[in-house]
DNA sequence: TCGGGAACTAGCCGGATGGGGAGGCGGATG
DNA sequence: CATCCGCCTCCCCATCCGGCTAGTTCCCGA
């Protein structure tokens, strides 16, 4: 990892709003020093959106603790059954907090459940 | 929601290395468009730290087209009959899919799929 | 020309999932 | 005190999931 004096910088886009990005690709573009990363390319930095409105942040939905705990597993893809085991309590109440959890973040399923909770940065995957 | 054209993005820089921010400062400061954000200011788009060491994703797996079509809608809760449907193919053939995908991202199950895919960086959640 | 991989289809089956109802318990809040 | 809420337990049941074996096309490269 010797760097040299004048390296190119490589930037990562990740910036949800296409319209944000454009612009900023074609800025980034035309400037000597910076390159913009290829998706997959390891980037020295990374644009990421600080926009109110493309910031998933602060939107807590409120979750119970146990709730949380129940979360946490599933983003693991543990069963209900692994999830009563590790918490140590039956497999109905693992259900029964699974049930709450799609119905706080509007999900139809545990893998939609974890995506959302991913998303709105409930879970840090 | 109407936004007027407002061609100045501001970015707020949000590097560790002392050095990197430097350089980085210097190249944006010298681009039409774009302006540093000052502490505390509220930027569009945040310029962070995206080190070789810290990214997680170098290791593509490969996935067929096809596999990445399933793997998308999966990560938005689809069923395998929702996907079957979306994709015009058959359930059976969405189940096979699905099963190659858990194999390649040697997950248990769809959900831990999706959080594995995204937490390499297959998907963009 | 002969694989071989990708994509697709199919049936079967055990187990997991998610929704429904029906409760019990402790703590907080009115 | 009465009530609500979080948390827990149990039941039933239709559906879905994932793994299995087995077959079909298509197309690319050896």
């Amino acid at each position: 990892m010797s760097e040299e004096i004048s390296p190119i910088i490589v930037v990562a886009l990740e910036i949800a709003d296409p319209v944000l990005a454009d612009r900023l690709a074609l800025l980034l573009g035309g400037v000597a020093g910076v390159r913009l990363a290829r998706p997959g390319e390891s980037a020295a930095v990374a644009l990421v959106s600080r926009d109110a409105q493309a910031v998933v942040e602060p939107a807590d939905i409120d979750l119970t603790p146990r709730e949380r705990d129940v979360l946490a597993l599933m983003a693991e893809g543990a069963s209900n059954k692994a999830i009563a085991r590790q918490l140590g309590i039956s497999v109905h109440t693992a259900k029964f907090h699974v049930g709450s959890l799609l119905d706080k973040l509007d999900a139809t399923g545990r893998t939609d459940a974890v995506a959302h909770a991913a998303r709105r940065g409930v879970i840090n995957l």
